[in-house]
DNA sequence: CGCAATAGTTTCCTATAGGAATTTTATAAA
DNA sequence: TTTATAAAATTCCTATAGGAAACTATTGCG
């Protein structure tokens, strides 16, 4: 079968590819961008009429996404996106940072190389403009910002395994933001500000002082959190 | 298709069933026994033929089991068991420990309920003898009492997403212990007695006990773990 | 011996059919 | 009208067969 080039982005030639892994990514990309929605039944069927693919891939994908948690199987009913966080689970999550990340932060600041350096910059430049603009869009760029930096921090850290606990957690906390505070404006800059903290410790690579800059930033970010009151 | 009873246990009557979990559950036992061997590659032919199930089962529970990284997809390869830790990835794991465990104690002191506690001294009794015991069955009866103890206490504290991160990590822990301390002849009473002060300051809430005896015995199990000189 | 072409194996993917359970719809009775 | 039962349609789950692509091994040739 010829894939939809529209869908499928084609591979560097060479390049090992498998449908499953790009139905994969296709699927949950859908869920993170809320075009399926918390809850919403995911039919095997039409699924494998959308994407132009047989059931197996699909199957495949799915069995994946449900050992992430983000799809929920119900034997003989089908599959679904999983619900929202509950408010206990949130809370239960900015514990799991708390705990993870400051380390990670110490970490960073430890293995940190020039290059990472430079592009923990180059991120803060990137989106300094941000605290002037407002609305949907600003609250997009700040989500996606903050998501590649922390996700990045873990990186530079090197620990493997702490990276992966991380992302499979973090995408939960993507999908609450993205339905209680999308709406919401918020205060960019006391984020941003939290974040040059960060970065400058880590440059100067100060471990101490990016562990501590990355407790105070979460203990920030939970109360800034706080705001929707499910 | 009629399952094989000696391999799928029945279900009792009227429960949701579905063979690629009991296929997921069967894999995963044969890696964390290393029937499978790390690194061993995985016909989905024969495992088809041997579990007496069609293909479909298998890649959906071989893609569940690559999703927690215990198997790889080597595309149109095939899947193979994947290989131990490293011993860099070893010290990660203990690091990941260190950071998410001491606060897990901390939560199970805070929300241990009374059968909880009970639990925790029964598991402490179950074991009493183990330290009379040598050889290979010493060493499982005290990896497995291990791997149900601070199972249990993530689960007493309550945080799935902490409780989660731990389990997938812990397994890779499991496999490595199992390949390189198996037949070391392990100093199980200095184990114990610190499971014991961590239990005891759970049974007091006591939570600054349970986190510095936690601190205390990873510390420990870290120098123990040194052992293996790779 | 080294290299290239070929055949065989393996794996991925598709397609499809049929069984099983659930949901929906239709019909009948209170 | 409401409730209960029965039939139909939908959906999921499994099994199986076969084609396409890639890898492996063998063989033949220079």
């Amino acid at each position: 079968m010829k894939t939809e080039e529209a869908i499928f982005p084609k591979r560097p030639a060479g390049a090992r590819f498998n449908l499953s892994d790009d139905v994969f990514l296709i699927i949950r990309k859908k869920i993170l961008t809320r075009e399926i929605r918390p809850g919403e039944r995911m039919n095997i069927d039409s699924l494998s009429r959308d994407l132009n693919v047989s059931q197996t891939p699909i199957r495949e994908a799915l069995a994946r996404l449900e050992e992430t948690g983000l799809v929920i199987k119900e034997p003989l009913k089908g599959f679904k996106a999983s619900q929202l966080l509950t408010n206990k689970e949130a809370q239960d999550l900015f514990n799991f940072r708390e705990v993870v990340e400051p380390f990670a932060a110490h970490l960073a600041a430890n293995h940190a190389t020039d290059d990472h350096i430079k592009n923990l910059e180059q991120e803060l430049d990137r989106i300094a403009d941000i605290p002037k603009k407002s609305g949907v869009q600003a609250f997009e760029e700040l989500a996606d910002h903050d998501e590649r930096l922390h996700t990045f921090i873990f990186e530079v850290g090197q620990n493997n395994l702490l990276t992966k606990a991380y992302k499979s957690a973090h995408c939960f906390l993507h999908l609450y933001r993205l339905h209680f505070i999308r709406d919401v404006p918020v205060d960019s800059q006391d984020t941003l500000d939290e974040h040059q903290k960060i970065i400058e410790a880590i440059s100067k690579r100060n471990s101490d002082a990016a562990r501590s800059a990355m407790i105070e930033h979460l203990a920030n970010a939970r109360k800034r959190f706080q705001y929707p009151a499910i």
